[in-house]
DNA sequence: ATCCTCCCCTAC
DNA sequence: TAAGGTAGGGGAGGAT
């Protein structure tokens, strides 16, 4: 309705009729926003590993597995005019013929066949029927009845397929990102004019985005919003609040530490220690109200969501914003309003609530002030964050003659400085500063010393570090007060929550803290996660992202000079059963799965490091239509100047060197949870097997929980062996398996698949890929993650579009489920095939000849030496 | 013991 | 219609 808010601007997301005043632009004076520096630093002359045993053996299977494909397509040499050449065809639902006498009919003829609905290879789609809701999703396809493949087989020629159109009224199809208009455009195939061409480049590069769930994936501007637009992961930096301040955090402790260098303050620990804790009283709506003095006495909020409903009170009850609070102020505040809420929930707690947008230049530029001010005068000056820090001012407040004195000499400087208020907690530790800041507020300061800190009433959640977890898992006891934890011996506490959680709660709620402020720790990790936004549609779209995502991290790591040899990926996985996410393009309820990689050496280098990433993703095998967030984190740092001049650069700290893992045994960090297990899936499988994955399953299980964290999701006594794990979500108990019929056992694994992960040799190992020359890792890389403008149109559409996994045949030599082995892959192939009917009973056939293969095939490496024979139909 | 991996929690 | 990021502390359980 009304949001005039420019989506194009490319910093301020602010409209132009609220920009900011003149007395505010003396302030934005100097914008540097930091473009971070692209020199880039590449790691070069990697030195080969040596001893590597598996190398030669991948690229002779590589060798053999391609050979046998080109005979066998020579065998498959034609009798037949090839008048389907060109055509890729997908099969939907029942059809007369049956799948089977279509494709061979198609594929004697050159047509090719694709068993899953690949939005960017598929041609033609041939149907008898259609579900409505199938209809309406492929309605921009060229939908065919089968006897358009018939008749042309009758008339030796293809015919045209608008006549067999399925439902004679539908439009002409506008296919997808491959496709060029059949008829109309594609000439020069002139033999078959109703055929796209497969070379043809992308026309139009928009597909239609799977939405499974409703959340209207396909409206233009949703699309535009999702992170598979190229510039997504700019435009969505540019407007989150909290990578804003996760980057000021950096960069404030940054400047801090700049300073101390240059000065060197050097603190006689003579004196009696004073701390103070100086924060800004709702930092972003105050900033941003400096533009709107209007507003400042009304109850007032930093949000996105710009339309002030407060006329409009029957539209309110309805429409539950899912755009978050960044910061309100105190008027809202007295309505329960609290910094994070939806707005939606606000309104409903004060429907007056005015919304004012985010400025983030100004935040910027505000705290930088901030920061002069204090580390001028403090001793040590510690970032908390953007719009506080911790000081350590003993001689200041000595030399000024009170501790308050100096707060508020500090209040008037950053006042005049920036017209914002404030507030100061003084204390003789953090932890008292800190709990002092809390009394200060609004606009004023508190000195809490360790006499006066007995007599305040505090809830545990007061504490820092004391969040909803341990809050709960507290109260589960009883213990609500921090006056109550006092009343806990340590090691009850520690049976709580944790060694070190309990020491700190112990010393805490006594008001004692022993930490001191530190200012210039290097940091440890670099990372980046995107949690919303995220929807992918295929393998293809989830790579691209991670490959950004990786490239974004690599930036910042360039900028700062430094390499790193630990590759972490993180994947929100959509929870099975969860459907549209309470906030609007969000990640939902989801399981967290993670994964990491020890790099052979450190780097910075987008291309390694991305590698690794891809690599990662595939061996999570998370299906792509699942992922709701990604999350990169880049570890074990070194100082690029540190390490170029010496060797340790090729030492990777700390990482302990594994041996190889015959990649025949069932690697327990590669196994599923036992519930994800189909029992009577497993009970089917060789005894052998089946008792090598007992074995694994009871070596990873074979320890007890301990009450905390887990206690926290069920209270107390659930410390089964099962009640925990979040990450690799479990399904059901080892011991269920239900009675049916063998095929309906099998149909049921349709729909779960997980299982596959057991038996199915998952990508190439660790250790073999980390130690394969880089100049060869660096080509599987460019295979992953192909750079479209570079890549001949022809070729592009020769890889599927469930993608890359051309690399993976290079690793990869087993059996195949209709050319698929990834487990992505599989799954995406059987949810097609479940989606929507029951599956056809080919499809369940052509299954079940893939379980077998894969039985044998371990049969070969593993199962035969047992002398143990495959129990499979 | 100490390190590793895969998590979880907290804060702004 | 929205922008649910990230560094760092910490723990469990396995490997060395
Ligand atoms: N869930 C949150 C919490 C904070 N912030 C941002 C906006 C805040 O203005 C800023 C500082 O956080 P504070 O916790 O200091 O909260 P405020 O400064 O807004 O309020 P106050 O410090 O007065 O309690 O961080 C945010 O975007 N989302
Ligand atoms: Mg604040």
């Amino acid at each position: 309705m009304s949001s005039s808010i420019n989506d194009q601007s490319e910093c301020l997301d602010i409209p132009n009729e609220y920009q900011l005043g003149p007395e505010d632009l003396k302030l934005l004076q100097g914008i540097n926003r930091d473009v971070p520096n692209h020199k880039e630093t590449m790691v070069q002359n990697e030195p080969v590993a040596p001893g590597f045993g598996d190398f030669h053996t991948y690229f002779d299977q590589r060798k053999r597995k391609l050979a046998k494909q080109a005979q066998e397509q020579a065998q498959k040499a034609p009798e037949h005019k090839q008048i389907f050449a060109g055509v890729v065809f997908h099969i939907n639902g029942f059809t007369q013929p049956s799948h089977y006498e279509l494709k061979k009919l198609l594929i004697e003829r050159g047509g090719r066949f694709l068993h899953y609905l690949s939005k960017t290879q598929v041609t033609h789609i041939i149907a008898s029927n259609l579900a409505h809701s199938k209809a309406k999703e492929l309605q921009n396809y060229r939908v065919v009845r089968p006897e358009w493949v018939v008749e042309s087989v009758r008339a030796n020629r293809l015919l045209c397929w608008h006549s067999y159109q399925l439902g004679s009224e539908r439009k002409v199809p506008m296919v997808l990102q491959n496709a060029v208009l059949a008829n109309e455009l594609a000439t020069e195939s002139s033999n078959h004019p109703n055929v796209m061409p497969i070379s043809r480049p992308p026309l139009p590069p928009r597909q239609i985005v799977v939405d499974k769930y409703g959340e209207g994936l396909n409206r233009d501007w949703v699309r535009r919003n999702l992170a598979t637009e190229k510039d997504f992961i700019q435009r969505y930096y540019a407007n989150s609040r909290l990578h804003h301040l996760s980057m000021w955090k950096a960069e404030m402790k940054d400047y801090v530490a700049q300073l101390r260098r240059k000065h060197t303050v050097k603190k006689p620990a003579s004196c009696k220690p004073v701390i103070m804790h100086v924060d800004f009283d709702c930092f972003f709506v105050s900033v941003s109200l400096l533009s709107y003095p209007q507003f400042k006495d009304k109850p007032a909020a930093v949000c996105h969501s710009q339309s002030q409903m407060q006329l409009d009170k029957d539209a309110l009850e309805h429409s539950a914003t899912s755009s978050q609070i960044a910061s309100c102020n105190y008027v809202a505040r007295s309505f329960g309003i609290k910094n994070g809420m939806f707005i939606g929930q606000a309104r409903q707690l004060c429907p007056g609530l005015v919304t004012v947008p985010y400025c983030f230049d100004a935040y910027e530029q505000i705290s930088k002030q901030f920061y002069k001010i204090v580390a001028q005068i403090a001793d040590e000056t510690q970032a908390v964050s953007v719009d506080e820090a911790l000081l350590d001012v003993s001689n200041a407040a000595e030399d000024c003659g009170s501790a308050e004195l100096l707060a508020q000499d500090i209040r008037k400087k950053v006042f005049a400085a920036t017209q914002c208020t404030v507030s100061i907690g003084i204390g003789p530790n953090i932890l008292l500063a800190r709990l002092a800041a809390k009394k200060a507020k609004p606009d004023g300061i508190y000195t809490l010393e360790i006499g006066t800190f007995f007599d305040i009433d505090l809830c545990v959640s007061d504490l820092p570090g004391v969040g909803h977890v341990v809050e709960d898992a507290l109260a589960s006891r009883g213990i609500k007060a921090v006056c109550d934890i006092r009343a806990v011996p340590l090691d009850m506490l520690k049976n709580i929550c944790g060694d070190k959680t309990a020491t700190m709660l112990y010393n805490f709620s006594r008001g004692i803290d022993n930490r001191v402020l530190e200012s210039d720790k290097p940091r440890q990790a670099f990372g980046a996660d995107i949690s919303w936004g995220v929807r992918f549609s295929n393998q293809n779209e989830a790579e691209d992202f991670v490959e950004r995502l990786a490239a974004e991290i690599c930036r910042s790591m360039v900028a700062a000079n430094r390499i790193g040899s630990l590759v972490t990926l993180k994947i929100k996985k959509r929870q099975t059963g969860q459907g549209k996410p309470a906030k609007f393009l969000g990640h939902g309820i989801c399981d967290n799965l993670s994964k990491s990689n020890s790099l052979p050496q450190m780097t910075n280098d987008p291309a390694k490091i991305s590698a690794a990433c891809i690599y990662l993703l595939q061996q999570l095998a998370v299906d792509p239509l699942d992922i709701r967030g990604v999350g990169i984190q880049v570890q074990r740092l070194n100082s690029l100047e540190a390490s170029t001049r010496s060797i340790d650069m090729f030492a990777k700290p700390k990482a302990r060197v594994y041996g190889h893992n015959a990649n025949t045994s069932i690697n327990a960090y590669e196994l599923p949870s036992v519930s994800q297990l189909d029992m009577s899936i497993v009970n089917e499988l060789p005894a052998s097997i089946q008792q090598e994955l007992r074995a694994a399953f009871c070596q990873r299980n074979g320890k007890y929980d301990k009450a905390f964290p887990k206690a926290s999701a069920a209270s107390s006594r659930n410390t089964e062996a099962n009640g925990s794990r979040r990450g690799r979500p479990r399904k059901h108990s080892f011991a269920i398996s239900k009675n049916k019929k063998p095929s309906s056992n099998l149909l049921d694994s349709f729909r779960k698949l997980e299982w596959l992960d057991t038996i199915m040799p998952s990508q190439m190992d660790n250790d073999v890929w980390n130690h394969l020359p880089i100049n060869i890792r660096r080509e599987l890389a460019r295979e992953y993650v192909k750079s479209k403008p570079v890549v001949k149109p022809s070729q592009k559409n020769l890889t599927s579009a469930s993608e890359s996994k051309a690399s993976q045949a290079l690793q990869y030599s087993g059996p195949t489920l209709l050319g698929k082995y990834i487990l992505a892959d599989i799954k995406g192939l059987v949810k097609e095939w479940t989606s929507r009917d029951e599956p056809v009973a080919e499809d369940i056939d052509e299954f079940a000849e893939y379980i077998e293969k894969l039985v044998e095939h371990r049969d070969l490496v593993k199962v035969q030496q047992h002398g143990i024979r495959p129990l499979l139909p």
